[in-house]
DNA sequence: GCGACAG
DNA sequence: ATCTTGTCGC
């Protein structure tokens, strides 16, 4: 793919970011043959909820691993072009550097916003690492061809551990940083789980009713 | 040829 | 990711 070989070469690995007072978090979530993009902004280290944008789109491209960026991204910019306010960083749903031609999603969208950014994905997509603490803030290096490419996080105690790279405009040591400092008490950073809630709304894509209390 | 494989 | 209720575990 011509495109990542082209954009790999813009990521930049060393921090380029001001102070951080909002940060956010992309999700998407399908339907049929629909992507919903959603992107929400938080306040920081407050994590409150500051603004929520979502955009849809049809599904154009299938999953390949590998090439994420081609099926989200359509929806993501759409998502972010709604924003009044443009985030201090972003945290991605998937991999930064950690892929194969090191330009997961995050950086591949990263580079196109030109915004600093985040790699946070629930799984491994290539590299080798050692099994991190199971205390909260234990990690481990992530490593692929002999370089370091990303961190294996452990984010809550006896839940699997979160896949942290660089996205853009950032080192590794103040992405884990900034990823565990937005976890509350769950495995996903509020950024993560607030815009995951957000792809998932609406489309008939049915909410959990809650339940009423006479039922319980 | 076989296994791995973000969401 | 999505199709989906109850259920296993602390």
């Amino acid at each position: 793919m011509s495109i990542q070989e082209r954009l790999r070469h813009k990521v930049v690995t060393v921090n380029v970011l001001g102070p951080v007072r909002t940060v956010a978090g992309v999700d998407i979530g399908f339907r049929h043959n629909l992507a919903r993009a959603a992107v929400v902004v938080l306040s920081y280290p407050d994590l409150a909820m500051e603004e929520r944008a979502t955009a849809e789109l049809p599904i154009q491209f299938p999953y390949v691993p590998g090439l994420l960026a081609f099926r989200e991204a359509p929806a993501t910019l759409a998502a972010f072009e709604k924003l009044a306010v443009i985030p201090d960083l972003v945290i991605f749903d998937g991999q930064g550097l950690a892929h194969p031609r090191r330009l997961g999603i995050a950086s591949h969208v990263g580079v196109l916003l030109d915004l600093p950014s985040i790699g946070c994905a629930k799984s491994r997509l290539c590299g080798e690492h050692q099994e991190p603490g199971n205390e909260p803030g234990a990690w481990s290096w992530l490593y692929d061809q002999g370089e370091v490419i990303g961190a294996v996080v452990r984010s809550k105690a006896d839940a699997d551990p979160l896949f942290v790279s660089i996205g853009h405009k950032i080192d590794l040591p103040t992405a884990i940083h900034y990823v565990l400092s937005c976890c509350r008490n769950n495995r996903l950073p509020e950024t993560t789980r607030l815009a995951h809630l957000a792809a998932g709304e609406a489309h008939g894509m049915d909410q959990p009713r809650q339940r009423s209390l006479f039922e319980l």
